[in-house]
DNA sequence: GCCAACGTTGGC
DNA sequence: GCCAACGTTGGC
């Protein structure tokens, strides 16, 4: 099983939006290395939801890959702000996986905390800024879980 | 295929 | 709102 962090601004969807629709799309994501993550998703792997664009950035929580990656539907949406007049059904440029809420943690991981935390040093988070998906290790993923828990 | 111009992300 | 980092576009 792999470990994953998705970003998202609160004020389009929450933590808390995804507790209440317990599964949802994983859309939007229009950069071809966070698609390229995406794709790489399995079943059960399990992913850290970042909320990003806010005024305390942090990991809020956990969610499970429930569908593996299919084609995006918003790509195809002309009344869409994801909308891709390049992408053909035939041919998808963008893909979403779904997920489900797991849990909300008690004591969410601010940015500020990560990068005090010399376990943390090394997440991609802090390495390759505006990548909306990416892997987490497994070592950085027990931290966070026993840290926010 | 290079690279300048431009657009977007996201922390501050 | 600013702006650094970085991805994308398009002329050559």
């Amino acid at each position: 099983m792999r470990f994953w962090l998705m970003k998202s601004e609160p004020e389009t969807f929450a933590i808390e939006d995804l507790r209440r629709k317990k599964v949802s799309g994983w859309d939007g994501v229009r950069n071809y290395a966070a698609r390229n993550f995406l794709r790489e998703m399995k079943l059960g792997d399990q992913a850290l939801f970042y909320h990003s664009s806010t005024k305390a950035p942090a990991i809020v929580g956990v969610m499970e890959v429930v569908r593996e990656a299919y084609p995006d539907p918003s790509q195809f949406d002309r009344r869409s702000e994801y909308y891709d007049r390049g992408s053909t059904r035939d041919a998808p440029r963008w893909f979403q996986v779904d997920v489900r809420f797991v849990r909300a943690f008690p004591r969410p991981l601010t940015l500020e905390a990560i990068k005090q935390a010399p376990a943390l040093r090394e997440m991609v988070l802090l390495k390759r800024g505006r990548l909306s998906v990416q892997p987490v290790r497994s070592s950085e993923w027990a931290y966070i879980l026993k840290s926010c828990l």
